[in-house]
DNA sequence: TGACTTGTTCAAAT
DNA sequence: GATTTGAACAAGTC
């Protein structure tokens, strides 16, 4: 599932590939994927005969600068990709957005189950700012991160995934920032100890890093436990222990119980 | 067949 | 008002 290292490999992809070309023509086909204030004759207009420059990436989205000053912004849901190739009639494409550059390249952005998002962006930072999300786990503080996440009444898992208190982290990360920091992941977050808070935060920007630096391939971060291997009825590396499954958070946990301990 | 999965959003509850 | 909880969304997999 696309989470911060995800989204950081889709931006380098962009950078490698679609930059600097002028964009000939483009299809939509998905309306549901626009995010109110964007409709299809807005993307079109604001896409076609322009130019990618930049990217920026802000915890799950990704924001491609236009040289005209707009940004379109992609969220890739559950199962958002993004393909540059050479268009071939024997091999078309399923596609939720289809970008044509006038050097006959395609970039395809395919989305099977719908919950990507796309839009056209003024500003940047205003868009994150109005809809309330907060700082990019891997540009966060250790003091804001403290401040944000020790005040909170609900379980430690929730929290590092709410894109509202540090943006970035979904529900796989979260399971093994957790075991790696050995804290139970309906922990409430307000009773666990600063300094253990402390090694949250640094096993965050450990896990994440090293992930982006793999371009978030699990067979590269198979030294990790649950990345890649969630389930219940494993044995845990550190106790040797059987591992765990309840639904936390509303979403799915996958924890060893004996060695993650639980503060309530 | 239908339960389960994901990230986000929205409504309801606290 | 702020925070928390839980359901809904879509559609592929098993």
């Amino acid at each position: 599932m696309p989470e911060l290292p995800e989204v950081e490999s889709f931006k380098k992809y962009m950078d490698d590939h679609a930059l600097h070309q002028p964009i000939k023509a483009i299809k939509f086909v998905e309306p549901s994927l626009l995010l109110t204030g964007t409709t299809p004759a807005r993307l079109k207009s604001a896409l076609e005969d322009n130019t990618f420059e930049g990217t920026f990436r802000h915890g799950k989205f990704l924001f491609i600068e236009l040289k005209r000053g707009e940004n379109l912004m992609m969220h890739f849901g559950m199962t958002g990709e993004l393909e540059y190739y050479t268009p071939d009639a024997r091999k078309p494409r399923v596609y939720a957005l289809l970008i044509m550059f006038k050097n006959g390249k395609n970039l395809a952005f395919s989305d099977a189950r719908k919950l990507g998002k796309i839009a056209i962006v003024g500003d940047v930072q205003e868009f994150i700012d109005q809809r309330g999300y907060g700082p990019d786990a891997l540009k966060v503080s250790l003091d804001d991160f403290i401040a944000l996440v020790s005040k909170r009444r609900t379980a430690i898992k929730a929290v590092l995934m709410n894109q509202k208190i540090i943006a970035g982290v979904g529900n796989e990360f979260s399971d093994e920032i957790l075991f790696q920091s050995r804290i139970h992941p309906a922990s409430v977050a307000n009773r666990i100890p600063v300094a253990k808070l402390k090694e949250v935060y640094e096993q965050t920007r450990k896990i994440l890093k090293e992930a982006v630096s793999h371009n978030a391939d699990r067979e590269k971060l198979d030294h990790y436990f649950f990345l890649g291997h969630r389930k219940a009825g494993l044995t845990c590396p550190r106790c040797k222990g059987e591992t765990s499954f309840e639904t936390i958070g509303g979403r799915s946990s996958y924890f060893c119980a004996a060695c993650q301990k639980f503060y309530e």
